[in-house]
DNA sequence: GTGGTCTAGACCACT
DNA sequence: GTGGTCTAGACCACC
């Protein structure tokens, strides 16, 4: 479910923040729902419990979970909000990525096969 | 033109290489151009000359730019193979977002809604 | 092991991009295998870690190593095509060489015998 | 007759040098020849004056040609010992380019090959 | 004046 | 402790 790439860039504990905000915005974890214990989680993908710890800490800062000392940490109730800021950052990041489509020449129309590719493969539970 | 966040967790060499990156795909800069001399853009932006040449050596590697030692850094002519790669690696990109835009609900309509208003920005001169 | 000339007017840490390159390709330094720390080597040949930084980057760029940023430099997997790509580049440098190497004379005979004689140095371990 | 390239990394009066010296020891240039005019190569290359003469002076330096003030550079004479000497430095980047050539699994019949199709160009006058 | 290399020394983030 | 970035300052070769 959470795969991380040890050799990216991007520190692991972000990665671990961004997949488990995606989770929780698409609602795969539910809200108050518990979320696996530090250690249960760094052994199963064997890494340091404190890069979780950082993570899970992130989270929280940002408002995505709570933590309930002596019981565990859960996600946090607040997903309306949460969920527009991000919808608002993904299509920042597709204006600047269809920017340079355009300069690079990609029409509209090949904006749409992709859209559509993308889709069918969804339907096809290829992904 | 140039404008850099020092305080920006990107790495000012890397904004360098973006910004300009985008200068000669929109072919504000033309091929064969001279660029800046690392001295001077140095001092105009008041960074470090070393800064600089990572930035310039960065955008060499990556064939947008080209250096005779002694006489400065220049704009490559745009190589056919190596905007088909781009093309191909930015398409590639896309589809990520876009297959997490799906996720987020958002439609085909407002993926085209994006590409016009980029699109309207550049004809406007806006970018 | 790595012998450097800094005399010599090919770069230092373009010298330790060649010598750690022969080590790779001769699997000397095997897949995934850590590389020496920048501080370590750094000290260990009394050059500066900027250097060796450099010539580690130089590395990652060619394909030879990766960088885990805070775990260290390791030797990253042969890639087929990247393989393909350097015999096709490295035959191209052969004919220059061999077009050369017959105006001046030099037999198909002679070749051979250079051939064999560097065969022979590797099978006696003497390379 | 005499290509330069100036994007190239390695400097115009070397790759002038190396030229010439090809020309003297293939006997295009025949002893006791006259060389251009600094002047009149200069303009005829496009090129800086200053960068001819120290090309000259390097030739001269190492036994290619002799000056006499006032009438220009001549083709020296002592060529045989030259071109043993340029045959052993062929061979021994020949041999280097083998080595690699070798670990990336190239056999003796594939360089033969080489060997025969660039003897194939030169009678056919494509070279 | 141009780019290129190198050193010394500092600071930061990640593990 | 690891790599990564940045600065300040120096020296070199080329044109």
């Amino acid at each position: 479910m959470l795969e991380l790439d040890v050799k990216s860039r991007v520190p692991i504990y972000e990665q671990l923040v961004e997949k488990i905000k995606e989770l929780i915005i698409m609602e795969v974890l539910k809200e108050h729902e518990q979320l696996p214990s530090v250690r249960s989680l760094a052994s199963e993908l064997t890494i340091n419990p404190n890069t979780i710890q950082k993570a899970y800490r992130e989270l929280e800062n940002q408002g995505y979970i709570y933590s309930i000392p002596g019981k565990g940490n859960f996600v946090a109730p607040i997903n309306k909000n949460k969920k527009l800021e991000k919808v608002n950052k993904l299509k920042e990041e597709l204006k600047r990525l269809i920017l340079e489509a355009i300069y690079l020449g990609i029409t509209k129309e090949e904006l749409m096969e992709l859209y559509d590719s993308v889709n069918k493969e969804i339907k096809e539970g290829r992904r």
